[in-house]
DNA sequence: TTCTATGCAAAGCATTTGCAAGTCC
DNA sequence: GGACTTGCAAATGCTTTGCATAGAA
């Protein structure tokens, strides 16, 4: 999708996501960092940063986080889900009735203490969207 | 579940509140702060993130990043649910089915042009909630 | 050779915090 | 009067970037 320059087979970036496909742990980047230091000591946070923004984009690896780096606050409490612009980040409410009984089914799947769910969609907003060319700009 | 101290009733506070009951944008505290600015030109930067983040705990308010301020990565880049521990960070895939068809009622709800959809449990992790005590540490 | 990637270090930024003064109860 | 709050500004801490050098194709 926005892949465009050729990405080079580097030592880093293969370390890098070779370290990360070895754990189920979601690692930040800093415990990254760490997990490649012990295979290239030179490495740098820079490096580690850099790959994983590209590797990410081109869909070799989730970012589990997708808001830029500011917090987004709601003022309407009750659970309801949202839809978040990839494009700009605006974010708007997503009136969908609730899905019932999703947790439960967590709590059976999982040790943890379930207490709440989030759900998020993506995609673009209209402005994007008609920006991009309407549909999956050809 | 951590509103031990009692809060005041101040005017910054009720602005703030009342600045974001007022909107369904979803704003980031930088554009409260400029909202609240207008009727308390005095007010700062500070007292709003302050304000947010104790009405966010004792439930007033949502954020809508629940995350610090690092990232998580994740290796794995089939669609899969996440559990995130609210006491420590953790996070956990989260083996349950895939809700489907549920980005098409998205899309029938919304004018995004729906791309995909995260959800996110939230709970305590088995560690963090012995620590806690079980259950709802009575 | 050419163009991308790296290391290093210096920004950049959103968020947090220390402190003295101000407010609410 | 006492405890919580605020403003202000400095400090944090994660992430991003500039630049010269190294490395892949």
């Amino acid at each position: 999708m926005k892949q465009n320059r050729k990405m080079r087979n580097t030592k880093p970036r293969k370390v890098i996501l070779e370290e990360l496909k070895k754990v189920t742990t979601h690692p930040t980047a800093d415990e990254i960092y760490s997990m490649v230091r012990e295979r290239l000591p030179r490495v740098s946070l820079g490096t580690v940063y850099r790959n994983l923004e590209m590797m990410a984009e081109s869909g070799m690896v989730l970012k589990l986080e997708m808001a830029g780096t500011q917090r987004r606050y709601d003022g309407t409490t009750d659970n309801h889900y949202h839809v978040r612009c990839t494009m700009c980040g605006r974010v708007d409410d997503l009136p969908i009735k609730l899905i019932d009984g999703i947790e439960s089914e967590a709590r059976e799947a999982s040790a943890y203490e379930i207490s709440g769910h989030r759900l998020e969609f993506t995609g673009l907003c209209p402005a994007c969207n008609d920006r991009a060319g309407g549909k999956a700009a050809g």
